[in-house]
RNA sequence: GUGGCCUUAGCUCAAUCGGCAGAGCAUCGGAUUGUGGAUCCGAUGGUUGCGGGUUCGAGUCCCGCAGGCCACCCCA
């Protein structure tokens, strides 16, 4: 047993489970390619004020799941592993002066991040983000567009059955009164409520609208509703962010009861989720409207939207819907030799293969010549060189493991031939 | 953070009532001095997750811890 291991909630992302990620990585780098979102990259890591500002002091998120950094000192600052990636996004907007920038800024990126929470399947303290913002434009279109692209992802992907959950949740002139009606609604029913619920009335009472307690599901069937109760501009907002989505055809579902999480939201809420999906873990990706974030930041009042994909649960949900992960790369060619010991010779040959623009192999070990042709098959390789006798003469053999045939090559001839063979049997 | 189930070789799993820790796959080598993914033979690989307790004796029973999974909480 070895006495070291992966800290919990996290993984080795294996050689045989990378390719299933890089082509998600793939698919996101050209879709922002398309859309026109160009890539940042912030720390990982920021002041906990960033967090604790941006995401909300009383967000779970801060509150418990947040990852500190220990100080090194009386006077060092306070460090956190980044939760979520738009809080950063937004101090760099802030800090860098991207206002100056043609409006809105759009810009989009993949990496980790890091939440401590009890981990399960599909849920990591340490898991991976598609990230994309757009910055300075109040909508409603740019929501749509958001959102298309955040289900376009999905679509190209290939997994099916991703559907939208939409609401809006109203902003500063609408929302603030329709927490009181909520709350004394609640309050009201104040003995029909959990005991969990009724704790979370005082701290969060948006939170009991999606409570899973089957105890809850009349009270909130019959609790007053956001989306009857925005404010003219919020209304009207709302109307047009899904005549947009509408007129894209993508498959939305309203839902009155989506909150989200963090405290940054305005208007725009918007989740992915799987339909007829198995386990807890549905959650697939999820963004909104954050009209106040930029000003919370320490910037002149700017408009925003994003969302952020959980690419852990996609790979997840790939596998679970059997869609096969591509396949590692095969070389080229595998360069063998007749004389175990002549690790010089293969090496050299492979090196101005490589050199060449060709993927090439070679054994480097000291196995005999049935065990490197065995080698070269098992990693698949197109060819293999065979380094032998005819090395006098300036030929090597040129075997083809898959037709299983082989004519000796001028080794002038040999990177032409190597590419000729690779070029017809990926058009042929 | 709460509750439940689980943990034996790199992987998947055996091990009777508490009585010598095993198999398949994988890896490496041999059968085969310059020709392949098959086959046969062999080798490597274990403080049975970690620590304690009961016992003549613990993979097996008891306690604690860690890790994984499931349901909450919450979210991606």
């Amino acid at each position: 047993m070895p006495s070291f291991r992966a800290p919990r909630g996290t993984r080795d992302l294996l050689p045989a489970e990378r390719p299933a990620w890089e082509r998600l990585a793939a698919i996101a780098s050209d879709l922002a390619r398309r859309y026109g979102y160009a890539s940042i990259e912030t720390p990982i890591f920021e002041q906990t004020a960033v967090f604790e500002r941006g995401v909300g002091e009383a967000t779970d998120i801060v509150e418990k799941e947040l990852f500190r950094i220990q100080p090194r000192s009386e006077e060092a600052e306070s460090w956190a592993l980044r939760p979520e990636g738009t809080a950063g996004i937004v101090r760099a907007y802030v800090q860098h002066g991207l206002h100056t920038l043609p409006q809105p800024v759009r810009v989009q990126y993949l990496g980790p991040m890091f939440r401590y929470d009890r981990p399960q399947a599909g849920r990591y303290r340490q898991f991976w983000q598609w990230d994309v913002e757009a910055i300075g434009d109040p909508g409603p279109a740019i929501d749509a567009e958001i959102v298309e692209l955040g289900h376009r992802f999905y679509v190209e992907a290939g997994l099916p059955n991703v559907k939208v959950l939409l609401n809006s949740i109203g902003d500063g002139a609408c929302r603030p009164a329709y927490v009181t009606e909520l709350t004394a609604y609640f309050a009201s029913h104040r003995e029909r409520l959990p005991e969990l619920e009724r704790s979370r009335l005082a701290t969060n009472p948006l939170r009991l609208l999606d409570s899973k307690d089957p105890e809850m599901a009349a009270l909130i069937a019959a609790a007053p509703r956001i989306v009857d109760r925005l404010c003219d501009a919020c209304r009207t907002h709302f109307d047009a962010v899904r005549a947009h989505l509408d007129a894209l055809g993508v498959p939305v579902r309203l839902e009155p009861s989506l909150v989200r999480g963090l405290d940054y939201y305005t208007r725009t809420a918007f989740e992915f989720y799987r339909e007829g999906a198995e386990g807890q873990q549905q959650a697939l990706g999820g963004g909104g409207r954050y009209d106040g974030l930029v000003q919370l930041l320490g910037g002149k009042p700017t408009p925003g939207i994003g969302f952020a994909l959980g690419l852990d649960r996609v790979v997840l949900a790939l596998a679970e819907e059997r869609i096969a992960a591509p396949a590692p790369a095969h070389p080229a060619v595998f360069v063998t030799g007749a004389d175990p010991a002549d690790t010089v010779s293969r090496l050299r040959f492979a090196t101005d293969l490589r050199h060449g623009g060709i993927c090439a192999r070679a054994d480097l070990g000291q196995r005999r010549l049935s065990r490197q042709l065995e080698q070269a098959a098992r990693e698949g390789a197109h060819f293999a060189v065979i380094l032998g006798d005819e090395l006098r003469e300036g030929l090597v053999q040129l075997r083809d493991l898959r037709a299983a045939s082989q004519h000796p090559v001028p080794l002038a001839d040999l990177a032409r031939e190597i590419e000729r063979g690779e070029q017809s049997h990926r058009h042929g």
